[in-house]
DNA sequence: TTGAAACATGAACCAACATTCAACTTAGAA
DNA sequence: TTCTAAGTTGAATGTTGGTTCATGTTTCAA
């Protein structure tokens, strides 16, 4: 299926400036999500990816700039893929707490479906650190705010600060990797639920 | 400084019969180390690590069968020595939770000192998927029985499952890296309070 | 002291791509 | 219909860097 891409404005690639032309480069973006996806930055090839599109070699460097530009273009719309879904799921909620839990609920969901994603991503910390860093940075800031929200409606404590939010943010990334991406032998429901208990109440014993 | 890599009797490397092979082994992991660290595994060169090395570029294929199986090596060294350091520093504790925040707290000062590792293990997600998969459900595996042993001793509560130890894992990890390698702008004495606050009594609102 | 195994050396080899380019085709505005 | 910009094509180029190997040196047991 073609995914849409979106167009960033600063972006340094060539624009298709004709229906063909967009056609073929979304051919190529879908193409390289896959083999990347599939093989890694590395083990992909410019080739295995115009095969995959059904263009030619040389079509690609009519869209992009190299094959690490289109790995930092693809880092970037995967990014928003994932922010997008994130805020879509989370339209019903009654309390802070529960929106965390539908949160990762959603992640969990979406990972699975979509695995090459999160290879994309992890990957990046080396292809292309500074998409990395900002994906991280920017979903860290995103639940610190959701936490300062729920703390302003009485459900969290009021003392809690961004660490909070790269604590949540690492649960989740490592919960979806082992339940998600590595074995499917638990629900996205169950892990959240068990999330969502230390969240609640800690790990401690029940009285003090 | 030469550091001590433990020789795994059923690995495929070639093992040095004298002093003097030892040795110039040695320094080729040391270099490696340096090299893998700083560039990451793809920028890393032979040529450069038997540079740092200070021994000809012929001299590594004495020692190692590829770069790859040099890799693999260093991830198995690598992880054994977090874990050794991290049981190390839990010595001494007076309840389970305690144990948590000591774990946290030592694994952020190992970060600082020796982040060539984490970035090394990092990365053999891509370059050696079982080494990864091995180090995380190894530690997991270990978090998980500390968590047993909190159960048992009254301290945590009794349904804790190894899904727990993935995300307390998780949590570590991340903020290992947002505030170990990334920035030092807190002490690991601070965020390890932060999580240890989260596993004591979860982020709710004080009263319910 | 000596000889064979272990080790060291670095030039040369080679395969794997990323990237370029000049010739060709198609789109779509005028 | 025509004409030019946009797009397509794949063979050829060029570079990088892992790996090999023939030759020379060192170790150490006998």
């Amino acid at each position: 299926m073609a995914t849409e891409y979106s167009e960033h404005t600063e972006s340094k690639d060539k624009q298709p400036r004709t229906a063909r032309g967009l056609k073929t480069k979304r051919k190529l973006l879908d193409a390289a999500a896959l083999e990347f996806g599939e093989k890694g930055f590395h083990e992909a090839s410019i080739t295995g990816i115009t095969q995959r599109a059904g263009t030619a070699l040389g079509s690609f460097y009519t869209y992009f700039d190299s094959k690490d530009a289109l790995f930092t273009a693809l880092v970037k719309d995967m990014s928003a893929r994932v922010k997008t879904h994130a805020a879509g799921a989370m339209t019903e909620w009654h309390d802070a707490l529960e929106r965390e839990k539908l949160a990762l609920e959603a992640f969990m969901t979406f990972a699975r479906e979509h695995k090459e994603i999160y290879r994309i991503i992890d990957e990046a910390e080396f292809v292309d650190p500074g998409s990395y860093r900002s994906h991280y940075e920017e979903t860290a800031k995103r639940i610190y705010e959701r936490l300062q929200e729920g703390a302003a409606a009485g459900d969290f404590r009021g003392e809690l600060e961004e660490a909070h939010a790269w604590a949540i943010m690492g649960m989740n990334v490592f919960l979806g990797m082992r339940y998600g991406i590595w074995s499917e032998e638990k629900s996205p429901v169950q892990i959240a639920e068990i999330a969502s208990g230390i969240l609640a109440k800690g790990i401690g014993a029940e009285k003090k």
